[in-house]
DNA sequence: CACAAGTATGCTGCATGCAGAATTTTGTTT
DNA sequence: AAACAAAATTCTGCATGCAGCATACTTGTG
């Protein structure tokens, strides 16, 4: 049987967004993923699996397999003999993720617009306008938050389950690194600009506009960035 | 230790391309990920470990993880209680992911243009005119692994990491489905238009063309393999 | 004869044990 | 005191054992 710590954790992975039936699998996962883009587990670190067990409540076998997951997802990295190191960027592989990710949006973009309906255009909107309210009033965590549901509702709204995919594991490659490097008032202002127009060509339904948006923006996104790494 | 023949697949894994260190996990890996692609093992299919296990030699613990490995990837999926299926891919699935490739390696072309060397450019196009002898003789084995190794590399002459990975998680799940819909002699001979249209724009460094004749090129692949699925 | 309930088998998921590699500590020599 | 060598410890990688769930089968009943 799952022990009391394992449970607990099962518990607080489907208490996220309840699922039909939750794993303990996907509760390390995701715990483990969280650790890493939250910081917890920095870079370089190496995932020593009795300790890490033992932290989760986990014996080693599920936590293993866990691990062997999030080697798949590129957040971690195997050295045989020597177990799971958390993956460490180079400047050149986030730069290089940016790029594919400006791509991978700008297509969901022109999808977007040709198969989101107008409610679900609606919605983005109203995410939209609440987080301009989080930049009046300059808060940023909440800001970040719903910048990043933006961004992946657009990718939703391109009803393309493969975009969704490959987008999202990019994306939790470069969560940590995007919320450090969101620094500058005068940048700050220029992303939330690039939204504006965003939201404007998705409810225009103007999808090269759209696209393009989107694509500049993460050319943009790597020069707040470049400096943080 | 691990088994007899264990060691065997490790050696088989090692001998395709010599690895630093090869590991059992990465050998299991590449194995199953063929016996997919190969159509060994069919959609649908409940994989068993016991026996999968014991037809590969090795024991249960790291075939499951790397049939983990393998659901991250895509390619399996897991039903709790029931273990790992061989996923199944709907007809909207494999022209979701299309779009997509066809999108990535339209990105691939233009950051080929852009960073390959003369040297890499010649070797494309030696693969290119091998490709064509072998469609001179309508040998469609070697001419479909050689249009593979193509298009592999002028992903790679994008020298862009992130983009390699995500390409070939997404080519890894159509692999089959191509090579099973790859039919029809005026079908085949657009293709390979198509890629002689391709290696004059790389010739010419000329990017967007490059890139628009990759992502049409895609599109007309859906329409080859639309009806085999 | 059809169908449902109970039973039996088999499989997954997790824990633990063990061998060998990696690392650290300790001891020895210069 | 520093550098190297050897022993001891620790950790990974793999195998196996066990409990609980899923499924198939059997048996009883309408």
């Amino acid at each position: 049987m799952a022990s009391e710590a394992a449970a607990l954790l099962i518990e607080e992975f489907d208490s996220r967004g309840p699922i039909a039936r939750p794993t303990l699998h996907d509760a390390i996962v995701a715990r483990v993923r969280d650790m890493i883009i939250e910081g917890e587990l920095v870079p370089g670190t190496r995932l020593h699996e009795g300790n890490l067990g033992k932290m989760l409540g986990v014996s080693r076998t599920p936590l293993r397999e866990a691990l062997k997951f999030l080697v798949s997802e590129g957040l971690l990295e195997l050295s045989p003999g020597r177990g799971a190191v958390v993956r460490q960027f180079s400047a050149k592989d986030v730069h290089d993720s940016l790029i594919v990710l400006g791509n991978l949006e700008g297509l969901a973009g022109r999808l977007a617009c040709e198969h989101a309906t107008d409610a679900e255009i609606r919605e983005v909107r109203q995410l939209h306008d609440r987080m301009m309210d989080m930049y009046e009033k300059r808060d940023r965590l909440p800001y970040f938050k719903l910048n990043q549901n933006i961004h992946s509702a657009i990718l939703r709204l391109s009803k393309n389950d493969a975009l969704v995919s490959v987008h999202s594991v990019l994306q939790a490659r470069l969560k940590r690194i995007r919320y450090i490097g969101n620094e500058g008032p005068e940048k700050w202002a220029g992303a939330v600009a690039d939204h504006e127009e965003m939201i404007n060509a998705l409810e225009a339904r103007d999808a090269e506009r759209l696209s393009k948006i989107l694509t500049v923006h993460m050319e943009k996104t790597w020069e707040r960035v470049r400096n943080a790494i």
